[in-house]
DNA sequence: GTGCGGACTATACGATCGTATAGTATCGAT
DNA sequence: ATCGATACTATACGATCGTATAGTCCGCAC
C-alpha cells in the first residue's frame, strides 16, 4: 500500500503549506503573497505548491478554509459550554468575561482569520463575495443568536443585537489588528495576559447594566 | 511667469494622482498597488506619476501625508469645538454623540486612512514604522487625551483611558471597515444616515453610566 | 522486468512589476 | 537665434509574477 506514513508525510507537508500561506495572506494580502514566498516558508519547492494548488485563487480559498475550519474546531466550544449550562446570574457574567478572554486569546494566537478578513473587506471583489457567502455570513448570524442568548439569560445589556455585536467584535478584533501599532506607540504588547485582562476588565465595566 | 493657471493645473494633476493612489492603497495595499494603475485611475500617464514620485515609497508615503493632511484639516475641528466651550452635562452628552458622529461620517466618506491603517497595521515592517513615527503615534497621545478630557467633564466613564479610546475606535473603525462585508450578510449599507444614527444610539446607550 | 499512473520537480513563457534612462516640447533669459 | 532648464513622455531593462508544460522518480499490477 501506499502505507499511512507516507500519507501522512503528504498531509503534512500539504499542512505546513496552508499554514505558511495562512501566515503570508494574512500579513501580506492576495496581491503581496506569491507561490515563491509561501514555498519558501514552507520549506517546499514552487511546483510543490503549484502541484497541490493548481492556482492563486485556489490556494486562497483554500487557506482561508483551512484557517476557518481551525477556528471553528477552537471557538464555538466555549460557547456552546456556555448555552448548554444554567447557571445563576452571577456566574453568567463571570462566563460572558470568559468566553471575551478566549476569544481574544485565540484570535492573538491564530490572528489569521482577523487578518484575512480586514485585508479582504477593505475593497469589494469575487473573493469577498466568496468569503461572506461561505464563512462571514454564518458568523454574523451565529454571533447575533449569541448575543441575543446572552441579552435574554440577563447578562448582556438590551440594546440592538447585531450593534452590539459590532461593538463588541470591534472592542476584540480591532485591538488584535492594531497590536502591532500599539505595541510600537505605548511600548507594550497587547497580547501579554495583563494588558488583555485589563481591557476585559474595561469592556466589561461598560456592559455591567442588563 | 509660469503663470498661476498653469502652475494650478499642475497642482490639480499632482493631487488628481494622490486622489487616486490614496483609493488604491486602501483598498489593494502597497504590493496591489502599481503605478500603471494609479497613473489609470488618475486619466495620466505612468511616466508621469513616475516623475512627479521618484519611486513607489515615496509615493506611498506622500499618499499617507496627504490622506492624513485632510483628516487632520477637517476631525479635530470638532474636538476643539468641544473643549473650548463650557456645557450643561446635557449638552455635554449630546456634544459626545455629535463628535462619534462628525467621526463616522467623515471616516465613511473619507475611508481611506482606515483602510490604509488597517493594511499596514497587519505586518510589522518599514511602511508601519513610518506610520506610526509620524501620525499613528501623535493621533493615540491626542485620542487619550481627548478621553481624559471627556472623563473630567463627566461624560465618559472613569475607566482605563486608553483602553476607552481602543473600545471607542473599535466600535467605529470596525464598523467602518467592515462595511463592504456588513452591507452583503444583511443587505443594508452602515453608511447610511438611519445605520449610523442607530449605532452611535447603541454605543452611547453602554456609555451612560460616567 | 515491463509498463503505467501518480507524486513531485524543473524549465519555459508571456505579462507586468518597479526603475533607469533617453528623448521631446516648451519657455524665459541672454 | 540660441541656449539651458524644466516638465513631461517614451522606451528599455532585469526581476518576478502566475501559469503551462515537459520531465523525473518510484511503487505497484501484470
Amino acid at each position: 500500500m501506499a502505507s499511512k506514513n507516507s500519507m501522512a508525510k503528504a498531509n503534512e507537508r500539504r499542512e505546513a503549506v496552508l499554514k505558511a500561506a495562512a501566515h503570508l495572506f494574512g500579513q501580506l494580502g492576495f496581491d503581496g503573497t506569491s507561490f515563491s514566498i509561501v514555498a519558501e516558508q514552507a520549506g517546499e519547492k514552487k511546483s510543490f505548491v503549484q502541484y497541490h494548488f493548481e492556482n492563486k485563487d485556489v490556494l486562497w480559498r483554500e487557506t482561508v478554509s483551512y484557517v476557518w475550519l481551525q477556528r471553528n474546531n477552537a471557538l464555538p466550544r466555549y460557547i456552546e459550554d456556555i448555552s448548554l449550562q444554567r447557571h445563576s446570574p452571577a456566574d453568567n457574567k463571570t462566563m460572558i468575561r470568559e468566553l471575551c478572554r478566549n476569544i481574544l486569546q485565540f484570535t492573538f494566537a491564530h490572528p489569521e482569520w482577523v487578518k484575512i478578513m480586514f485585508q479582504e473587506a477593505s475593497a469589494p471583489g469575487p473573493r469577498l463575495d466568496w468569503l461572506v457567502k461561505e464563512f462571514i455570513g454564518t458568523d454574523f448570524i451565529e454571533g447575533r443568536a449569541m448575543i441575543e442568548l446572552g441579552q435574554h439569560h440577563g447578562v448582556l445589556p438590551k440594546v440592538h443585537a447585531m450593534d452590539l455585536l459590532h461593538i463588541l467584535s470591534g472592542a476584540l478584533l480591532y485591538l488584535v489588528s492594531v497590536a502591532p501599532v500599539t505595541e510600537r506607540v505605548l511600548g507594550v504588547s497587547p497580547d501579554s495576559p495583563e494588558y488583555m485582562e485589563r481591557h476585559i476588565d474595561t469592556l466589561m465595566t461598560l456592559l455591567q447594566q442588563a
